[in-house]
DNA sequence: ACAATAGATCAACTAGAGTTGATGGAATAG
DNA sequence: CTATTCCATCAACTCTAGTTGATCTATTGT
């Protein structure tokens, strides 16, 4: 599970893949939380259960779907995991994101 | 409905709504794909029918989605109906991720 | 005025994502 | 070894978001 975070374009299909998966993650409010939650450095479940008042199952589920978008990273140490943003997703669709805005600059052509 | 694109930050409550609205409406196949064909410039619907090969009414659902969003604007000419990206929106998105990104280069605190 | 076309809206249905509570595995403490 | 803590996983349930087909409004053409 590498990250992937370099090749996005909107042209390329796999781009809007990556770029769909990024935001199917980040588009729910419990991740969006936890996302910011891990803004400032790595935090362990423990903790986000804590700061977030959450059940512990419930954030295992999100973790786990944020992980799997290549969105946060997981590290263990003794019986603690810790998990962290990878800012290099969040690169990678931030610059999608400007390659949108970057086209609707140009002229639009003729309907019907 | 006027743009609140410009106030957007990780810090303020009322941004996070408004980048929670924007990725909604993003992480949805067939509106990435709705976006992707106003990347170049307008279009109608009944273009984008056609482009996109969609029932009338599962296109308008989710214009609809992406306009309240503040992803697209309508205007109206004749009998048809132009959408076009707001590139503030995009743009919003993008520096709501960024500041995401930047944050989380800072040292680790200690848990539990 | 009438017919035709563009597009929005509505109600009923469907499917998938998220929730909940319980169980299981791994690491540590005693 | 046993008990405990941290976390992942699973099955059953719930609920919201999207789909579908029909209907409604507005605009244009004849």
């Amino acid at each position: 599970m590498e990250s992937t975070a370099a090749l996005i374009s909107t042209a390329e299909p796999a781009a809007q893949e990556q770029a769909q998966r990024l935001l199917r993650a980040l588009a729910e409010p419990i991740r969006l939380q936890v996302v910011q939650a891990l803004q400032h450095g790595e935090r362990c479940v423990c903790d986000l259960t804590d700061d977030l008042d959450l059940a512990q199952s419930k954030l295992s589920f999100h973790l786990k779907v944020l992980k799997e978008a290549g969105l946060i990273r997981a590290r263990q140490e003794g019986r603690w995991i810790y998990y962290r943003l990878d800012p290099a997703a969040l690169i990678a669709l931030q610059d999608w994101l400007g390659q949108l805005a970057a086209g609707c600059r140009t002229p639009a052509p003729p309907c019907c």
